[in-house]
DNA sequence: GTTCGCGTTGCCGAAAACGCTACACGGTGA
DNA sequence: TCACCGTGTAGCGTTTTCGGCAACGCGAAC
């Protein structure tokens, strides 16, 4: 879209919070860009960026500007997608924000067999925390959002809930591999890894360990879930992680998962949002409604 | 808003269905026009209008664009007043769509005293007909519109209704004059002129007066109600205009108006309405603020 | 059959955008 | 304190884009 550069380069400035970084992007040079921001500047009458020697900061009429300009784009990406879907195309994009859950099994499976359907249409993953995708759908930085427990703000409005329970990844071959479900003190028979604090399952870990004799504490923790699953895959320790993010299949890559049982541990909820008020996409709605029955088949009834 | 010619030239070849009187319109010769559709059209992927000898008309993927188009550049229009109003500037514009009752007196009173107080704020009356006012809403081509008696449109909202009375025009000094209040009897002991069917409060009276043994037939009906009103002025005879279009004063180019029995005539109700699920620029809005309460006042709880 | 108005295309000059370079400014670290 | 780095900005020559002109092909209407 040609005629929407300088909205695309002021979006950018504004996230980079500089015109040179944001020049360099689009390769092109400081001097273009800057002047393409001054002209909108000129049309609108006021400056949008405070500028200062180490970047530049959106003013409050910025503020309004930026939110208007993110608000178009992804209107206009709408907009291509639903063309292309009348001509019976079925192009278009999709920008997903989700929980690390979400992306060893059930996103990588459900946007495989999208795209075996709609081979046109993209996709852009960005695993993000929880308080990241509230901010991230405001900014139409991302047209889904699939995590955990975060609700409550006006901004954006729940598709769908889902609850989650939580289970215990172990080697294949472990001990523990015998049951079908376990009790949490079962495992605390074995060493315990988790992922940091504030991060994946951890909250719901400690909470349900919490006042617990029997529990004690991890012998390794990271912020890497790669790291948590080799180090499981290699030696006796578990791990904890939500349902949706375990092995599906009964072992994979020498893990498998367990679930805990339902008394000893409160489950969690994935939510599926969008933001309040905007119209989703052609592409991101279809793939939503497939998620959705999806969703139902494995987990029951939302 | 440089960056935005392309849009509004797309818009506004949709609207005229022609590219040479779009180009004539904006100063600018139609292979200008026609390459900056083309241009748009060849980075959608598919044509938005379809050529023909005579013209060019939307295609099904046109319409998609256009409303897009449309409700991009309302939304800018928003942008800027927001931005102006940021910065205590007051600035704006409000395009009022409107019947013909509003035109004499209410709407120029009321956008009088607005600009009093905002003299950068702009205005765009256009009286229309009951019909034109949902699409012109709908096409962004409105802000409000200030109509008797449309309704049950899904696509767009009603933000007051407010009663209105049908009221007799007479000239000054006239017989009847001398009344406070007058029945639809006295009425047609006078020759009686009537905007045309289908007209102003024409479709009121043809229902009051339906099987009524007194009524006549009307001597003179016009589509322009500023003949009516200069007819009235010079005979006796008398017309019908809802409340809110009559003389406020007393007496006003030598016409003046006295309300009708309630008991004789159902009123009507006028309709404050804007697009479902726009916003309204800053000036539209506190133009609209400032007239309900001056309609509260004039004619008591909406 | 002629005429009229329509969209479209090629060509060329004008205008806008861009890249390069240089500059001024403020924070950072030696 | 001073050199250094990264920032936004202005001037100038070049490149790219855009607009006007004229001509063409096509249907509809007279």
């Amino acid at each position: 879209m040609r005629h929407l550069t300088t909205h695309r380069y002021i979006d950018l400035v504004a996230r980079t919070g500089s015109i040179r970084s944001a020049a360099q992007r689009v390769h092109q040079t400081p001097s273009a860009v800057q002047r393409r921001i001054q002209s909108y500047e000129d049309e609108l009458g006021f400056p949008i960026f405070e500028r200062s020697t180490t970047g530049v900061r959106l003013t409050s009429a910025g503020e309004l500007v930026i939110q208007h300009i993110r608000e178009m784009l992804a209107e206009t990406e709408r907009l291509k997608s639903r063309v292309a879907d009348l001509a019976g195309m079925r192009r278009g994009h999709v920008n997903i924000g989700c929980s690390q859950a979400m992306a060893p099994y059930f996103l990588p499976d459900q946007i495989a067999l999208y795209q075996s359907k709609f081979p046109q249409v993209t996709f852009n993953v960005s695993v993000m925390e929880h308080d990241e995708a509230g901010p991230a759908l405001e900014a139409c930085l991302i047209d889904l959002a699939l995590v955990f427990d975060k609700r409550s703000s006006p901004n954006y409005k729940i598709l769908q809930s889902v609850p989650q329970r939580l289970s215990v990844l172990m080697r294949q071959g472990h001990p523990l591999a015998s049951m079908q479900e376990l009790r949490l003190r079962q495992c605390f028979e074995y060493p315990i890894i988790l992922p940091i604090s504030g991060f994946g399952g951890r909250a719901l870990v400690d909470r349900a360990i919490y006042g617990k004799g029997y529990a004690s504490a991890p012998i390794l923790e990271s912020n890497s879930f790669e790291y948590l699953k080799a180090h499981v895959a290699r030696t006796d320790a578990l791990s904890f992680q939500v349902e949706i993010g375990t092995p599906s299949q009964e072992t994979d890559a020498g893990i498998t998962g367990r679930k805990l049982d339902e008394r000893d541990i409160e489950g969690g909820v994935l939510l599926f949002s969008q933001k309040e008020g905007r119209l989703l996409p052609v592409a991101a709605s279809r793939f939503l409604e497939q998620m959705s029955k999806a969703l139902v088949d494995q987990f029951g009834e939302p």
